[in-house]
DNA sequence: CTCATAATTTGGATCGTTCCAAATATCAAG
DNA sequence: CTTGATATTTGGAACGATCCAAATTATGAG
């Protein structure tokens, strides 16, 4: 049986002083003498009291927890995301909740409703796909700060954070170009999305001002995961025009696509090229490291952080969207000889 | 200007009945009147009216929410064993709060600190390092159910989930033996928690039955990371002893490991067999498909959330603690002929 | 010792919901 | 029409902390 919890009158009672000296002593005021407050705190400790955010809440003050409601927290790449913007929340003294929608519209619904009524300070989203700006309406309607990070969700009048795809996909491209590579395809990533649609006009644009026609043939959209890139890869090897090089959709996608390749006996940063987009934790270390455009995650995660608590403490400031830059980082998955056409083919 | 929030007093002067009956259509009680349900909640769309929890717990019941505190969203194993929590308690009508403490006690400490006071219904820990059964005293104390997952820890009156790690990892290192191997090194892992043990333990007990006798040079513990994979395979193929074969502490240690191969031209499940723990999703795609201990991450999340319902419901269920089975699931990266000395020097 | 001033302390009233007992409306049968 | 039962609705009184204005106590100068 869970016994009935300790109030601040229990402590008042058993210090000797008013309910409202112990909640002086709660919030730390200076108005309270040092011996009440070293009585007070005391008994807190004895008697095993737990403050009551609720009650608090109910009466006055703002809520002290953010929401962080990724679509995908299997991907690492979102895991630092939440990382860095723990960082920032946590020394600015809120605490963080995390939600994870699996790419559930419905989820995402039901989660930030859930965060809605519990009373939140603001929200940071990674959106899952398909959110549209209604969805984001009413959190705006009440005066709740948003960030919307990773995607852009057209239409909705908050912060949003993204980084370049168009040009960071634009200049891993160029590299390839640079590196010889003609038959350059574009692997991973559900066809649906902005980001998506953002990255494929970056490899287009690329590729076209290199005077090589773009077929759509040369995009193999995919779930943006590892199991994406495997089965991506693996129809991009299958695909008449023999292809040297690939960039991806994303990190994830390029393990997967350097899973596929070796399963059929090519070699990649030797004999096929494969660039990424992110820069995960992973990319350094892996064999080959991953050359990749970096858009430093945790970084990115910080910066989210950072502009949601700038809203929070400003009352109310205006949207702003902020694209950061992608810097592409060359390591060695993106090097070797371009392979022969006859190789290409085996 | 965030505008005073709509309240039950506020719907229910407008749609002209009571408090109280408004109170009724919101937790849809059978009581009210179909007609005034109807037009209760229009009212309640119109006037974007959002539920305070906080009030409502404050004066009853009790709370959905359950708090999920991991100590590395990092590795996909976590993320794994949160999704499969998710699950569970999604289908129960409870909400999930996640929180990652990175390994660090008082991020731990100060995570649950204020799940509490924000009232959780119940809370599932994967605790951090170090974590002692007096962190736990006062939640079991207050008769909050938890349930422990993949570590144990000691003394603590909780439930636990754990796996068989000295069975599993026995069993993996008796197949090594098995196939011809002989000097099989350890690699990964925090030396000083008791998973660790746990796995050191089945692996010096195969050895020794095979007559092997275990130097404690041949354990090479670092970050149980896939970063600290690579330190620990780069040092153990310094090792004086020729090792052709591994098991790693989990399956991140193993990815790292053969990185760590690879990047000393040894192919992993060619010349040198790795076995990995856990059967993270990557573990079957990954290139070598991994050989590993299942323990099955997301089966894992649903048993312990399933658990933590059950104490949820029964009202205080004593603490149990179940430890499933491990099961070695063989695939590529254990394979392969056997190094000759030669090459293994190499 | 007195009085002004500063330093502490303290009872309500209040936040938005739920619960309870009691009031009122509705209906069918006598 | 009554009457008794049944179906709805409804005012408080909580819940636990905060805030305010007012009360109490300590301090110090004259």
């Amino acid at each position: 049986m869970s016994k009935r919890p300790v109030t601040v009158i229990d402590i008042a009672h058993a210090a000797g002083v008013s309910k409202s000296t112990v909640s002086l002593v709660l919030r730390n005021s200076t108005l309270v003498n040092e011996t009440t407050r070293a009585k007070v705190n005391e008994t807190i400790r004895e008697l095993g009291y737990v403050y009551n955010r609720n009650a608090a809440k109910l009466r006055g003050g703002g809520s002290e927890v953010i929401g962080i409601v990724v679509n995908d927290l299997t991907n690492s790449f979102f895991a630092e995301l939440a990382v860095g913007m723990d960082m920032v929340t946590q020394s600015a003294g809120f605490v963080q909740f995390l939600a994870n929608t699996g790419e559930s519209l419905d989820r995402q619904r039901e989660v930030i409703a859930s965060m809605r009524e519990h009373g939140m300070a603001g929200l940071i989203l990674s959106p899952a796909r398909g959110t549209t700006a209604a969805d984001l309406k009413p959190l705006v309607a009440a005066g709740i700060p948003v960030v919307v990070v990773v995607r852009a969700v057209p239409g909705a009048k908050v912060s949003t954070l993204i980084s370049d795809s168009e040009g960071g996909t634009r200049e891993a491209v160029a590299h390839l170009l640079e590196q010889g590579h003609r038959r350059i395809a574009f692997l991973g990533g559900f066809a649906d999305t902005a980001v998506f649609a953002e990255r494929v006009r970056g490899y287009r644009a690329a590729l076209e001002s290199a005077g090589i026609a773009v077929s759509d043939g040369w995009i193999f959209d995919s779930a943006p995961s590892r199991a994406g890139g495997i089965t991506a890869a693996t129809a991009a090897l299958a695909h008449a025009d023999h292809f040297t090089a690939a960039i991806c959709f994303n990190d994830a996608v390029a393990f997967g696509a350097c899973d596929g390749l070796r399963a059929h006996k090519r070699e990649p940063g030797l004999d096929f090229a494969v660039i990424g987009f992110d820069d995960v934790i992973e990319a350094k270390s892996a064999v080959p490291a991953l050359s990749t455009v970096s858009i430093d995650p945790q970084g990115m995660g910080r910066r989210a952080a950072q502009m949601l608590l700038k809203q929070i403490n400003a009352g109310q400031a205006e949207a702003e969207t902020i694209i950061s830059a992608a810097r592409l980082v060359l390591r060695d998955s993106s090097g070797g000889r371009i392979a022969t056409p006859k190789e290409a083919a085996a």
